[in-house]
Parts: C-alpha cells; sequence; structure tokens
DNA sequence: ATAGGGTTAG
C-alpha cells in the first residue's frame, strides 16, 4: 500500500536557499519517479497517492517563487505524464514553449500520449516539433508508440522519416521497429529479412532487446523457415534474458510446436516465472492439461513464485479437463496463500473461478464469485451468463442478460444460442431481432447460432433472409456459418441448397462433412452419404466419433444392414475410435428395424458397458416394428427403472401397452405415476389423440388443405395443454413473424410420424405427417408403415412428385 | 512477454 499523501508540506521552506531548492526538488522528482516506477498497475481511479505528492510537491515549486530550470521542468512534465496527468504535463509543457531546445519533454508527452491510447494526439505533437528540437529518443518514442498500439505500418513510416531527416536509429529504434513489423499481418518472410539486414548493418544486433524482437519477428511470420531462422538467431546470442526465452517459448507455442517449446523451456538458465507461466498456458491451449497441472505442482515445489497468471492457466486447465476437485484445491490454494493477489490484475483469476464452478453444477457458488468481483468486466458478465445457460437456467440467464450493463457481441450470442440448446429458437429469432434493431453488429457466430434456430423451426424463409445478410457482412466465407447454413437447408428439406453451400464453401472442416453426410442420410440418400463419406476419407479428413455415428444413422436410413456393421467395425480397427453408446444404439436400431432383433440382443450382451437408455430406446422401437412383445415390455421396462421421474418413459411404456391393447397395463402405468407423484397424464392420451388425427403433408403454405391442417394443430395444442403437455418443438405453432401464422415442424417430426405410423390404428383412421418438407428417409419410412396397417394406399404429395404408399411399399422404391 | 468469456455437425 503506498503511503497517503501528507497532510503537511514536505518541506520547511524556509529552511533553504534557493539554490538548494533546486537541488532538492530535483532529487524529490527523483524519488518520486522511483516510486512511480514501482507502482505499475493499480486499481483505484482518480488522483493515485503519488500523483498528490507530486502535486503537492509542484504547489510548493510554484510557492517558492522558484522559476524551475529546464531539467527540472522537464522531470515534472515527465511524471504529470507518467502518473497520468497528461492535462498539466501539458500545460507545463505549453507554458514552457515557444523555446524548447531539446526533445525530453516532448518525448515525454508522445510517451504518455501513446501509451494512454491517444495516438492521434501523440502524432499532433510529433508532428508540430521541428526539426532541430528533435533527436533519435524522440523518434523512437513515436516509433514504440505506434508498436504498441500494434500500427506496423505507421511505425514504419515514422522510422523512413527519420533515416530521411538524417537521424542515426539507435537499439531503441531497431527494438520498436521489429516489434512494429510483427504487428503487419501477413508479413513475408523476405521482408523480415531486409529488416535484418538494416539492424546489421546499424551494429545493434548484439543488443538483447533488440534479438529478442527479432526472434519474435522470425515467429510471427508463421513459417517454418523463419523459425528455423528465430532459432539460429536465439542460438547465436551471447547473453539472453527473461525475455529472450519467454520469447522462444511463446514462439514454439503459437507455432502448435509444444514440444519444442519444452526443451527451450528445459534448457533456460534462470527461474522466471512469466516462461513457466507461457509453459503451463501453452500445455493448456494444446490440451495437455495434465502436463499443465504437473508443470504448476513442480513450480510450487521449487519456489517459482505463483501468480495471476499461473493460477488463470492451472484454473483453466482444470476447468477443460474436468478436473474440478483439482480446480477447489488451487481455489484453496489461493485463498489460504493471503490476498496478494493484485485487484485488477486478478480478473481473469475470478472470472475462470465463476466458468469452474459453473462447469460442475455448482452455479451458486459461481453466482456468488460473480457477485464478489468488484470491477466487473464483460468477460465476468459472459462467464456468468455462459453459466447459467449450460445449466439450462435459461430465465435467470435471461435475467442477467437484460440488466447487464453493455451487452457485449459475445453475450447476445450466448444467448441466442442458449435458447436455440433448449428448445426456444423462436425466442432466438427474437433476440436476433431485438439484437439489430439495437444497432449491435452481429458476428459470424451469432449468424451461425440464429441460422440454426431457423433451422430447428423450419422457417425456410427465414434462413434464406439470413444467409442473403450473412453475404452483405461479408461473412460468406465462414465455416461456422457454413455450416450452420447447411445443416438449416437440411432441416428444411432443401438437400440441393445444403449441398450447394457445402459445395461452394471455401475451407470445409470435419463439421462440414459430418453434417452434408448427415443431411444426405436424413433423407434417405444412404448410398450417397457413403459416398461422401468415402470422399472425406480421401481428402485425407480424420473422421471423429460424430462421423461415425451420421454414418451410421445413414445406413440405418437406408436400410443398409451390412454397410452399417462394416463401419461399426471399421471405426474400431482403422480409426481407433470405440463406440459409445450412440454408436451401439444406431446399430440395435438398424439391426431391429431389419428384424435381426436377437443379433442386437447379443449384441447388448457383448457390450463392454451396461445398456444405457438409448440402447433400450432402440429395442422397444425394433421390437414395436416386428412385434416382438415380450422383449418390448422388457426394454420399456428398464427404461422405466432407468429415468423414473422422465415423463418420456411414462409416455412410451404407456404408448406401448395401449399398442398392444394391454389396457389395464396403461392403467397401471397411470397408478404408478400418481404414486409417485407426477403430474402429467400418460401417454395414451396421445395416441387417443393421434388416432383421430388427419395430417397432411404440405409443402407449400398456400395448400388448399392447409387450413385445416392449421385447425388440427391448434386443437391439438389446446388438447395437449389441458392434459397438462407441454408442446415440444415438434408441435409449437411457430408464430415466425411473419403476417400469416407459419406452422412448421422440424425433422424431429418424423420421428414422431414412426412413433403414430407403427401404432394399431383403428379403421378409417388415416395418420398423415405434416412438413412444409421434403420426404425423408424417417417420414419415408413412417407412412410406408402407415400405408400397411390401414391397408390401403396413402397418396402424398412430394415436393417434386407423388408417392404412392401401398402395403409397406413406396412407388418411389426407396426402400426404409 | 505469459492469463479469462463464444459458434456450427449427431
Amino acid at each position: 500500500m503506498p503511503p497517503s499523501p501528507p497532510s503537511t508540506p514536505l518541506l520547511p521552506l524556509q529552511s533553504f536557499d534557493i539554490a538548494k531548492f533546486a537541488n532538492r526538488f530535483a532529487a524529490h522528482l527523483q524519488l518520486l519517479a522511483a516510486a512511480l516506477h514501482k507502482a505499475s498497475a493499480s486499481a483505484a481511479t482518480g488522483p493515485t497517492p503519488l500523483l498528490c505528492r507530486l502535486r503537492a510537491l509542484h504547489a510548493h515549486i510554484l510557492a517558492s517563487g522558484f522559476k524551475p530550470r529546464a531539467h527540472i521542468l522537464n522531470r515534472l512534465i515527465d511524471l504529470y505524464a507518467k502518473a497520468g496527468d497528461l492535462p498539466s504535463a501539458r500545460r507545463l509543457f505549453d507554458a514552457a514553449s515557444p523555446a524548447p531546445t531539446d526533445a525530453v519533454a516532448a518525448t515525454s508527452l508522445v510517451n504518455a500520449y501513446a501509451a494512454s491510447g491517444h495516438l492521434p494526439l501523440a502524432r499532433c505533437l510529433f508532428d508540430r516539433t521541428p526539426l532541430p528540437a528533435r533527436d533519435t529518443v524522440f523518434y523512437n518514442a513515436m516509433i514504440s508508440g505506434y508498436a504498441r498500439a500494434g500500427n506496423g505500418l505507421p511505425a514504419l513510416l515514422v522510422f523512413c522519416e527519420m533515416l530521411q531527416d538524417g537521424f542515426r536509429p539507435d537499439d531503441y529504434t531497431f527494438t520498436g521497429v521489429l516489434s512494429a513489423a510483427a504487428a503487419i499481418i501477413g508479413l513475408e518472410p523476405t521482408h523480415c529479412g531486409q529488416l535484418h539486414c538494416s539492424v546489421v548493418k546499424s551494429g545493434t544486433e548484439h543488443a538483447i532487446s533488440v534479438s529478442n524482437a527479432l526472434i519474435a519477428l522470425y515467429f510471427k511470420c508463421d513459417s517454418p523457415d523463419t523459425a528455423v531462422i528465430a532459432r539460429e538467431v536465439f542460438d547465436r546470442m551471447v547473453e539472453r534474458d527473461e525475455l529472450t526465452w519467454t520469447t522462444m517459448v511463446v514462439g514454439y507455442v503459437r507455432r502448435g510446436d509444444i514440444t519444442e517449446a519444452r526443451q527451450v523451456f528445459d534448457d533456460m538458465e534462470g527461474r522466471f516465472n512469466v516462461v513457466w507461466n507461457a509453459m503451463i498456458s501453452g500445455y493448456v491451449h494444446c490440451g495437455l492439461f495434465l502436463e499443465a497441472l504437473e508443470m504448476f505442482r513442480k513450480m510450487k515445489s521449487i519456489g517459482i513464485p505463483l501468480d495471476e497468471f499461473t493460477y488463470t492457466s492451472v484454473l483453466s486447465a482444470c476447468e477443460s479437463a474436468g478436473l474440478f476437485n483439482h480446480g477447489k484445491a488451487v481455489h484453496a490454494h489461493i485463498i489460504r496463500s493471503g490476498s496478494d493477489l493484485n485487484p485488477v490484475s486478478a480478473l481473469p483469476v475470478e472470472n475462470v473461478l465463476v466458468t469452474l464452478y459453473s462447469k460442475c453444477g455448482k452455479i451458486d457458488v459461481a453466482k456468488r464469485i460473480f457477485d464478489d468481483i468488484e470491477r466487473k468486466d464483460p468477460v465476468s458478465w459472459n462467464s456468468i451468463l455462459t453459466g447459467y445457460v449450460n445449466c439450462g437456467h435459461i430465465d435467470d440467464a435471461l435475467a442477467i442478460f437484460n440488466v447487464m450493463p453493455h451487452k457485449h457481441e459475445l453475450a447476445w450470442l450466448v444467448m441466442i444460442s442458449g435458447f436455440v440448446h433448449n428448445g426456444l429458437a423462436e425466442e432466438g429469432l427474437k433476440l436476433f431481432s431485438r439484437m439489430r434493431a439495437e444497432g449491435a453488429k452481429p458476428c459470424d457466430y451469432t449468424y451461425a447460432s440464429t441460422i440454426a434456430a431457423c433451422g430447428e423451426l423450419g422457417a425456410l424463409k427465414h434462413g434464406q433472409q439470413l444467409h442473403a445478410q450473412l453475404i452483405q457482412f461479408g461473412y460468406e466465407s465462414s465455416n461456422s456459418a457454413g455450416n450452420a447454413l447447411l445443416t438449416m437447408y437440411a432441416k428444411c428439406g432443401a438437400v440441393e441448397e445444403a449441398h450447394i453451400v457445402f459445395l461452394v464453401m471455401p475451407n470445409l472442416d470435419s463439421i462440414s462433412w459430418n453434417a452434408m453426410i448427415a443431411a444426405l442420410g436424413h433423407h434417405g440418400h444412404g448410398r450417397e452419404a457413403i459416398e461422401l463419406f468415402d470422399q472425406m476419407i480421401g481428402g485425407g479428413i480424420f473422421p471423429d466419433h460424430i462421423t461415425f455415428l451420421t454414418i451410421l444413422s445413414a445406413c440405418n436410413h437406408a436400410g443398409l444392414v451390412d454397410e452399417g456393421f462394416r463401419y461399426f467395425e471399421s471405426m474400431k480397427n482403422d480409426y481407433g475410435i470405440s463406440p459409445g453408446e450412440d454408436h451401439y444404439a444406431q446399430l440395435i436400431d438398424l439391426l431391429g428395424r431389419a428384424g435381426r432383433i436377437r443379433e442386437a440382443w447379443d449384441m447388448i450382451k457383448s457390450m463392454p458397458f451396461e445398456p444405457g437408455p438409448s440402447i433400450w430406446e432402440a429395442v422397444l422401437s425394433g421390437c414395436r416394428i416386428h412385434g416382438d412383445m415380450d422383449l418390448g415390455i422388457h426394454a420399456a421396462e428398464q427404461l422405466f427403472k432407468m429415468i423414473p421421474r422422465h415423463d418420456g418413459t411414462y409416455v412410451l411404456l404407456s404408448n406401448i401397452y395401449a399398442a398392444i391393447g394391454r389396457w389395464e397395463n396403461v392403467a397401471r402405468v397411470r397408478k404408478l405415476m400418481k404414486d409417485r407423484g407426477v403430474k402429467k397424464e400418460p401417454g395414451c392420451s396421445w395416441i387417443e389423440v393421434a388416432n383421430k388425427v388427419h395430417v397432411f403433408l404440405v409443402n407449400d403454405a398456400r395448400h388448399p388443405e392447409v387450413q385445416e391442417v392449421y385447425k388440427f394443430l391448434e386443437i391439438l395444442g389446446v388438447k395437449m395443454r389441458k392434459l397438462g403437455y407441454v408442446p415440444d418443438t415438434k408441435f409449437v405453432l411457430h408464430d415466425v413473424e411473419s403476417e400469416k401464422k407459419e406452422y412448421a415442424l422440424s425433422t424431429h417430426s418424423e420421428k414422431l410420424a414412426v412413433g403414430y405410423g407403427l401404432l394399431k390404428l383403428p379403421a378409417g383412421a388415416t395418420v398423415i405427417v405434416l412438413k412444409n418438407l421434403r420426404i425423408c428417409g424417417d417420414c419415408h419410412t413412417a407412412i410406408m408403415f402407415m400405408s400397411k396397417a390401414v391397408g390401403r394406399e396413402i397418396v402424398v404429395r412430394d415436393v417434386k412428385r407423388f408417392h404412392h404408399f401401398k402395403n409397406g411399399e413406396c412407388s418411389c422404391g426407396n426402400y426404409w
């Protein structure tokens, strides 16, 4: 804690003669400068204690009637500038004009302006200083000012001006020039070479700071060759400082070369904690969390000072690795070790703690930490917002969002994607509109989330509008937006559009491939999906567990049993990806649909883990298709045991009882629910509703029968609410900002169709599926089963053609 | 010179 400003005068004025004053002042100013240098970042706003002392001293100087000579004046200006009181510095400077004979004061001011982000002011002063008053240091101030602000080109121009004006650059000049050059994006290796040459010519290459800047410059170039040169510069250095090691380690880390970084680190002489921190954060960025933790442990044990940077990286490692107990231990360590954390630079620590606690489900702890943060910044707000969203507390998140002082771009994004993930896609769209109305600028990720919302809603027109906006904003080459568009078009049934997006995307990543394969699979194009998968492999893209989930699902949709098996094996053997529960579930679903329910059963028994809900769901659906009711009920009951409070299970179980007409069991389910305090009605009501339903396949909102469909949906929606159901996304009536209501169902409705289609339908009941989409895999399957169930032909119109379903087959020849 | 918050695929 710096001393508070003295209330009594610093100096007893009467005891010194004027000459001695001058010396005393100079000495005091010197002391203040040293104190100022030590007290770097301070949390306090307003005048700092040091500034108060400076003002008091200045007041003494004025009161003494002593007219400070140039060097004292310069020092005063410098101190005011460094203490952050630029207006005072400027006043003194201007009062000393118009005859500044040296550049010292101007340099101080240029430095201060640049440091406080007022580059134009610095430049203005720079330009107004006449040539005779300039010196090398003066140019250096301007150059390093630009360099620190990341303005590479202006810095180089000042450097040229300096040479033209006939000044000799020194090591400081080159340190500035090189770090300015490093800020230029797309710098060519030849440029680095040219700068390197002029460094050598000037004879400053032995200065450590110049070599350091040179190394940083070569690393920034991001080519393997320049990294080698950086290494050569490093090897030739006779003397190295902390910055040298940091630059090397960070250089390798940024290139993703963690091994080289570690080698440099191991060669390091000295115990610089910044380098340790850099190494830890390097490990975290590479996903090597355990190595990061090990390094932290070692750092602690050999007594390298830990600081805010260390804690932030280590906590982030714990959070990313899911090692919450470890994270809590580090938190405890921070508290135990006393609060020697700088309140300004500890902010990232607090922010990552918020993330850590919310990630492990302790949102209340996260909230407490958040509330205790004194000076919350946008990251703090976004962290707690994300915490609530990820815990599914979307209402709390919204409440926080609404009281946020400055809604950062990311906050909008988190909120919109939060809505979409919590089944409130429509709210997401509304929020996007609000964002635009409030003049906030969406980034490509925001577009990605909003477009995903359209996909969930099946709101093709809105999706197209967003597509157009995206191009206007210049985001058309963004991968995230492209992937979202592709998926949106596929979910709206426009596979061709999706494919076009896929074809024109400049940088396909594994998500793009997965999305396109899924799009084809969902629409029943199993063969094409497989073909695309092979292309993906041929293109050297490594498939992940989602790719295999997708390809298995595609095989499932297309009834490609053998292919499904082949890919399941290949996943394990060729790619070393061990199948998870979902992969097994796909395969079991596939077998079940093909009537090979016993094989599916064997597969379950051979699984390396206990079957979970998705497995039993797959068994259940297989049993429903092929009438193996004993196994089906077994599956339903397993499901029931696993998630006893999951309403869906009650629905599922009573559905299957109802389907085989065992109404007494349906009643038992009702009673069970009552006993267990589940408020909702069991699922048989759904069936009662569904069996009387006339639903149409609709591609076009202007379809003559669409009004009837709307009416039905409204009745169904009301009825469901009366029964205590909250209609899920499949049946929500979407009012999508247009004048006329657009009732859109997402691809999930197909699953519903499968469910309904397989029920025993009373004579005369017709179940057709409402869609404004084209017929795709599951939907097709469902209708084929329906045609078998009702024993007569069902004709549905697709966008392109009519499909005639009869006796479980379709005129288009597609096997389900 | 080292640190913290985000998206899209199943």
